[in-house]
DNA sequence: TATTGTTATACTCTATAACTATA
DNA sequence: TATAGTTATAGAGTATAACAATA
């Protein structure tokens, strides 16, 4: 009788991720940082943002959650908040050159652990893996 | 010159996780559970467990974090602890008929999860993919 | 003393609802 | 009225430290 003989996929990828981001949290505490502000620095460099909505879209967080993270980095000396002069209704968010240097500090945490993680793996079956999570992420994204 | 060429496998990894993660929490929550509640009735389904020590490590969290949600089941009336006759210092934790029950309605959620994840992939591609998560699993294990 | 588990407490991340400022 | 963002509040999950019970 056909039946699906494959494992639960979810199950591996679940239990993968929960051992992956627990070492990379570490990581980046140990480096200073944490999930959330490497998600929101790496927007910062990498996603040319309108505004704070487009970035809690960009990190995957609702807009009050953003607005938590940036007080904690404002605070912090990491990053300035500034109305946009064009509509002040627009908080312009850039980065301080502290900042900046724990950007690069992460950067190479994250460089680090990725580099961990994919020993023993070839060049091609890491694209394969790439390939195959995104095609994942497709089925369960809603948009 | 000879770079690493490939893209952070890492972020890929987190970002599917991410999307996958809570959408299966939308589904458990539908279906009455939670991502540890899951965890912690398919370790008992299926892991034989000496102790709540050993629960926790199947679940991965810590002792008390483990106390903490069988409080929350127990007062739920998913499971029942009592204290094991050989050694009292061991606290039996059993599945009720409701957590029985509320184990079929999970599993029913994370096997159509399963099925929505994984569409459009071939039974070839999920074996290579468990395959690839398990590997860079263990590269970031400790022990 | 060592082991098993609980309690007390606190921290992080996240979210929703109500609010302020600006257009 | 609509849009951008903040504040207030709350809830879930996790952890560490101190404790109680048992061996």
């Amino acid at each position: 009788m056909p039946q699906p003989t494959t494992a639960p996929i979810g199950v591996v990828l679940a239990r993968t991720a929960k051992t992956a981001a627990r070492a990379f949290d570490h990581a980046l505490a140990a480096a200073g940082g944490s999930q959330p502000i490497w998600q929101i620095l790496i927007s910062l460099k990498t996603t040319p943002v309108a505004n704070q909505r487009e970035l809690a879209d960009a990190v995957g967080v609702q807009g009050a959650t953003l607005t938590h993270h940036l007080n904690g980095m404002e605070a912090a000396g990491l990053v300035t908040r500034r109305r946009d002069p064009a509509n002040r209704r627009v908080h312009l968010v850039e980065l301080t050159p502290e900042g900046e240097q724990l950007f690069l500090r992460l950067a190479s945490a994250a460089i680090a652990h990725d580099e961990r993680m994919r020993k023993g793996l070839t060049d091609t079956e890491i694209a394969q893996l790439a390939d195959l999570l995104t095609r994942l992420a497709h089925n369960v994204t809603d948009s």
